[in-house]
DNA sequence: CCCTATCACCGAAACGTTTAGCTAAACGTT
DNA sequence: AACGTTTAGCTAAACGTTTCGGTGATAGGG
């Protein structure tokens, strides 16, 4: 492997020259400039960023944690950071925390130890898990997607997510639907919190009060979703429709109600949050309310950029707005028998 | 950020037993085992890796390349690898390629610059892509995943390709078909070649013929199988079931039949490769064939590591079992009429 | 024509680890 | 008691890069 002093030698310059040259910041003349990139070539040189890393006191990794991979959501998410971190020319280290937050620490605890100049965290713990010193983030520079609470001590970026779930429940009682059931997130989590509220907002405006008999938590799975419906289903005051606060769960419920026989939008109708490639393959095609991934992938790979080149000042919060895609999951109720 | 120097002064002891004490290798006391075990909690301190790899000449970051992070196949894999990973001491640096050999070829580069002790790499290109010297593997450790030619020059693990096409298309031709379409991969794959041989293996058993015109080559998307499926139904000898070589290429073809209005299995039978999470949910739900992944991520990891640990032998060639999943999308044909 | 400024480049000292080589103590063997 | 052997621990020299300070050379202003 050829190291920068090799090719300092076969360009007949100083290996500062090299380095120079490398990184593009000081002047470098044309010349030399040349025999250097010459000289590389014909190497086949490739900078050791360890080395770099060490001097420089950080590296051109960004550490990526997210709490669940299977999920189409976080999958576009890395797809979108890793693609627009390319460009920039940093790589993406990346964590799965699988919904544990202890395993969540390990991998801050890992990017750290990795030098990474900074890392886009989903969070997937409550408040008190961090402000509470369980997690130490020392200096590290952060910003948190998707489960972000604003009380959060770094950047955050997430959807408007009070505003997602009206504008689905809206889109439920449209149809005339007064009983509305809920498959939420974990208690704990910010997003779900924010989701909850958001459902009932829209049953308030209707004059519709919350019955807490048609509220189920899940853990964002498909299995948990599944059993949560299925008791749903069997419980004497059935809603008529259900609103289902991710993707994940949308797919557990709608195989539930595919056992339990009873078919959508006739029997029950749904609508969710987070559209997914394959969400209009379904029959139905699904109603969902869609979240600018793209957009946000890149609003936190930027803020981080910001960051780690060094203008910083208060957190920032960026807050997207959420989109409604009606397809055919929704419909009105069965006339009472 | 506390240094192994910092460790060492606290714990009144040189920095080369510090350096023991974590690596765990030679031998120290337990007295001043437990100093330094005591001063690294009080200081915090976390190795810093970037400097271990500089030292060492690797690093303990695992590479790993896939082509494509929607495809849940992929998804998998990277999970279990991560998890794996993790739990072995390596972090793991991720690149997608999406279907790009250039951009693979750059992520191998960048996989290189980082020290990465080995990488799994699941390869977009061709043989010749390979062969030739597009691609310099120089001595980077690889071991390659799904579309791994045995020509390859590193390990490799993957499907019985083959076998996994003719256990489809035997179920299919079970039902009574005699026309048969598929929906194969894109062309110059080793892994698309595998499993359309496999198919007019299956053929050849009850004396069919392979119909050139009901082969159609996608690129293992959604789109591209969606326009594909369309000619395929438009065309006056429309097959009575299709084979399909992978998972995202099923769900473009179901929305394509749905909005043909045709049913399955009613209309036309449907059998895949590729299992994933969600197709069960399906209506109807999807006869598939399974990959062992978790097997393969974990059979991909270890092989590396003991590459990496140094015994190195010949190319090893790792195949896994398919497993046909009977459900719902597979059923006689309809009577001609 | 001298003094300072600017420029293009170089030398060498770090960065924080690992590890080869060393020291000194402790022990067993003759 | 003298000798080698083993052992626990230390010293110091790398690893390959970045960067600070320095050095001629060229140019401009007085």
């Amino acid at each position: 492997m050829a190291t920068m002093n090799d090719v300092a030698k076969t360009a007949g310059v100083s290996i500062a020259t090299v380095s120079a040259t490398l990184s593009g910041a000081s002047f470098v003349s044309p010349e030399l400039r040349a025999k250097v990139t010459a000289a590389i070539g014909a190497l086949g040189y490739e900078r050791n960023s360890a080395a770099s890393s060490l001097k420089r006191g950080k590296s051109f990794l960004i550490g990526l944690v997210v709490s669940d991979i299977t999920n189409p959501f976080f999958t576009e998410l890395v797809h979108g950071v890793q693609n627009l971190a390319r460009e920039k020319g940093y790589s993406v280290l990346l964590g799965i925390s699988d919904h544990d937050i202890n395993r969540e620490a390990e991998l801050l605890r890992l990017m750290r130890s990795h030098q990474v100049a900074g890392t886009i965290l989903c969070p997937t713990g409550s408040m008190e898990d961090y402000s509470s010193h369980r997690l130490n983030f020392g200096r590290m520079k952060v910003v948190a997607v998707d489960n972000a609470a604003p009380e959060l001590p770094f950047d955050t970026v997430a959807l408007d997510n009070t505003k997602a779930a009206t504008l689905a429940v809206r889109h439920i009682l449209s149809f005339g639907h007064q009983k509305i059931g809920i498959m939420a997130g974990p208690k704990k989590q910010f997003v779900s919190q924010k989701r909850l509220e958001g459902f009932s907002l829209a049953l308030e405006e209707q004059g519709i009060n919350t019955d807490s008999t048609l509220i189920r938590h899940g853990d964002f799975r498909m299995e948990d979703a599944f059993r949560s419906c299925v008791e749903l289903l069997i419980q004497p005051n059935r809603p008529t429709a259900l609103f289902v606060a991710n993707n994940l769960m949308l797919i557990g419920i709608m195989q539930a109600l595919t056992e339990a026989g009873l078919s959508v939008p006739n029997d029950m109708s749904i609508a969710s949050i987070d559209d997914f490639p394959w969400s209009s393959a379904f029959q139905p095609a699904l109603t969902v309310v869609r979240q600018p991934i793209k957009l946000m992938a890149s609003a936190a790979l930027n803020i981080l950029l910001k960051n780690i080149e060094g203008d910083y000042s208060a957190p920032i919060r960026q807050i997207f707005e959420p989109e409604l895609v009606i397809r055919q999951s929704c419909a009105p109720p069965r006339l009472q028998i």
